[in-house]
DNA sequence: ACGGACGTGTAGAGAACCGATACGTCTCGC
DNA sequence: GCGAGACGTATCGGTTCTCTACACGTCCGT
């Protein structure tokens, strides 16, 4: 059974994009406003995510501190750092570049 | 050195457009099709599209026959199948909702 | 004679994702 | 009081995809 993914490598992107306009966030708020945000079409994995604010944190694209909320609740929460953004505006024009690209093969095909 | 790939899980629907509106191409023409439609910024590897055809041989959306081309050179060469038609329409629209999910959390972030 | 386009194909390795699972807390309704 | 479900982090195992590099061979132009 063939099961495709839904986010086919944007995954980094959105989560950069996401952390430039909301700093201190936490793996969990970072996945709900994904889904939130693109209705439902979008759905991250925990399996997905985690793995990659691990890889990014190692990247050195994103910082990572560990906060304690109102709650008593311990969270990790992530911010970007320099490299992080020079690394979104990468993608973003990548981003635009291949669907624009895709787009027009199958406009010309 | 990060290697990102440029068709991020799209070939198969680009592969499967090419096909609907040019039947009988072989796979090297299906490769400077793409890379020429999108003027050089979606380039497909051999190691990439040659399984890529088999696999969607294999699944039944393609079907594949021995030609010899009038200079005498064999090429294999490709057509849609109805459920490749189904498919490719699957996947045109999967594109669709991805990309304007995308690009939706890209301008709410 | 040789390089580059044409043409098909595999092997090896790395990266990414998903589903499942584990562990634990807090809040709300019953 | 107690269970369900949201909150929150994390890893493992398997699958899939892709790229690089190679192997094999032909045809054409210089």
């Amino acid at each position: 059974m063939p099961r495709r993914d839904s986010l086919q490598g944007s995954l980094d992107l959105l989560v950069l994009k996401i952390l430039s306009r909301r700093p201190r966030l936490h793996g969990y708020a970072i996945m709900t406003a994904i889904q939130q945000m693109s209705e439902d079409v979008l759905r991250v994995e925990e399996g997905s995510l985690y793995p990659a604010l691990h890889r990014m944190e190692e990247a050195g694209w994103i910082r990572a501190a560990w906060i304690t909320k109102d709650t008593g609740r311990r969270a990790r929460v992530y911010d970007l750092t320099a490299s992080g953004r020079k690394q979104l505006a990468t993608e973003e024009s990548r981003w635009q570049a291949v669907t624009s690209a895709v787009n027009q093969v199958l406009r010309m095909a």
